[in-house]
DNA sequence: CCCATATATCGACGCCTGTCAATATAGGTG
DNA sequence: CACCTATATTGACAGGCGTCGATATATGGG
């Protein structure tokens, strides 16, 4: 695990401890950011919260405008940033829009903290 | 400023699902979503890539500046950000600000996605 | 004590974002 | 068709956030 590294002649009074790792991009720095951007508002939290516990694992907006005490498109706005993010899925049956988790999003979030 | 700690969902009366399960309340939702804000920016993201790759484990500000091609204000701004969310540990020796990131804090916040 | 360096804080500016009211779209029903 | 319901979109507004320049604080050296 530990990579060989050509280490500088240490300095005396010097600050500069860097080492030659990889280190993470501009863009990728972006994209990352925008995903945990997506999680960065405790009601967009908490509608994924909802839409997890929910029976079946799908949940209409019609559940969701309620316990969160918003307006229904603001809810329709945070959906559709979750859905932008690659978190949840948007299935419209007749005239409701079921939103679900998408399988593996948020374990692939996680392992992005991991690999930073 | 506002200690932040990752919370057990010990959750009073929240909103009710068609399944009945535990869902995140709002306080949760709010302080999580903080640990999320000190991540949804880039620079943030790669200054955390930057100390984690720096040997030793840890950086001074003086490290950080010119990768980021921002100004000292500004990277001591995001640091500020990082530490409050429990994220970076700061330790002044002399002179220098060493950085360095708190053990266990990306596993524990990878874990709040698990448990949301 | 005066100066140089490293870092933090302050004030300001522009941009992004969360929210709402109003409106548009789409699908079901008579 | 007309009408109702569920959802999405638009426009506007307030507040938050990232950035910078200027300044304050702290530490070390002559």
């Amino acid at each position: 695990m530990t990579a060989l590294q050509i280490v500088e002649p240490a300095s005396a009074a010097a600050c500069c401890t860097s080492s030659g790792l990889p280190v993470l991009g501009p863009e990728e720095a972006q994209g990352k950011a925008q995903l945990f951007k997506a999680l960065a508002d405790p009601n967009r939290l908490r509608l994924l919260s909802i839409v997890k516990a929910s029976d079946g694992g799908e949940a209409c907006v019609c559940d969701l405008t309620e316990p969160l005490d918003l307006g229904q498109p603001t809810v329709s706005h945070h959906l559709k940033i979750l859905v932008d993010a690659g978190l949840l899925h948007r299935e419209k049956r007749g005239t409701w829009a079921y939103y679900s988790l998408v399988p593996g999003a948020l374990e692939r979030t996680a392992g992005v903290l991991a690999e930073l």
